[in-house]
DNA sequence: CTTTTCTCCTGTATGC
DNA sequence: TGCATACAGGAGAAAA
């Protein structure tokens, strides 16, 4: 599940293999990938071809190439990869995809870029840039731990003045980009802090401890190419992340916890799952009123 | 405004 | 064996 050092090893993958050449034909198929594009997916398509890819960016689980159009003009495609989009390097000649929902050739021939996605929770969309060179869409999205505009004192203020509980603070991407669900259970298993805890009721160097984590994390996860639990995450090259070795809390229920020893825990949290110990991360007090 | 819930999707695992 | 159900979850819309 693509999370922040998912997305950057897709960046990198695309960085090496895609920046430089210019589209020459792009296919959308299907009405989900092309969000947002009003005029549909056909007019997406020809709006690219001709296009040169100038740069491979990120925000948080955001990517876009800088495309520079004939006339000069510079707009972003977007491409975020939901829970289950890969973006593939391949040549034109390999056999499609189950779920092949977009396609690139390129003037310059072989290889070919291809947006397969299973759960279509992913898609693409051609956007302006701001002044910042941040697509459009993308401008809600707070910097991630990994760019120079991330201001950590910033995000703890915002922080501590939440009524909510602090994974939820995690996982808003307009706080703090990048974190989802598993580099947040991971950050809070190494802050000794129960996500239920709400922001407010936490100090600051507590509040910092977590950031701290959830940013050392997502590192060590980078330096070790990603996390995969299935074949559904694929870095740009087809090659799987292996951090899943690593994980102390996420998807570890009832094994030992690395630091005591006691069961992990799983409890429903959000419409979905939170792993924690028992014994390093004590529920808080229920509330009442 | 802030905070929470719902919805989109399909492959895999589990239960009867 | 077959069918129904739960689950995975990012993020934006909608609701509270």
């Amino acid at each position: 599940m693509p999370e922040l050092p998912e997305v950057e090893v897709v960046r990198r993958g695309l960085a090496d293999h895609v920046v430089g050449r210019t589209i020459e034909r792009a296919e959308f198929r299907g009405a989900r990938v092309a969000r947002r594009h009003l005029p549909g997916p056909l007019d997406l398509a020809a709006r690219l071809e001709g296009n040169h890819i100038q740069e491979a960016r990120r925000r948080g689980k955001y990517l876009w190439l800088v495309l520079r159009a004939p006339d000069g003009h510079q707009q972003g495609l977007i491409a975020h990869l939901g829970m289950s989009g890969q973006l593939l390097v391949e040549p034109s000649e390999a056999p499609e995809e189950k779920h092949l929902h977009a396609r690139f050739t390129f003037a310059d021939g072989d290889p070919e870029l291809r947006f397969v996605d299973q759960r279509t929770f992913g898609g693409m969309a051609l956007a302006e840039l701001t002044p910042e060179g941040v697509p459009e869409p993308v401008a809600h999205i707070a910097p991630d731990p990994l760019e120079a505009a991330y201001d950590q004192a910033a995000v703890v203020r915002r922080m501590k003045t939440r009524d909510s509980a602090v994974k939820r603070a995690l996982l808003d991407q307009s706080l703090v980009s990048g974190v989802g669900n598993i580099y947040a259970d991971e950050a809070l298993w190494r802050a000794q802090v129960h996500g239920e805890r709400l922001c407010s009721s936490l100090t600051k160097p507590a509040l910092r401890r977590v950031l701290d984590h959830a940013r050392e994390v997502m590192l060590a996860a980078l330096g070790e190419g990603g996390t995969s639990f299935d074949a559904l995450y694929v870095n740009v090259n087809g090659a799987s992340g292996y951090f899943d070795r690593s994980l102390h809390a996420y998807g570890q229920e009832g094994r030992p916890c690395d630091r005591c020893g006691t069961l992990i825990r799983r409890e429903a949290f959000m419409n979905r799952s939170s792993f924690s110990c028992p014994h390093c991360q004590p529920r808080p007090r229920l509330r009442h009123g």
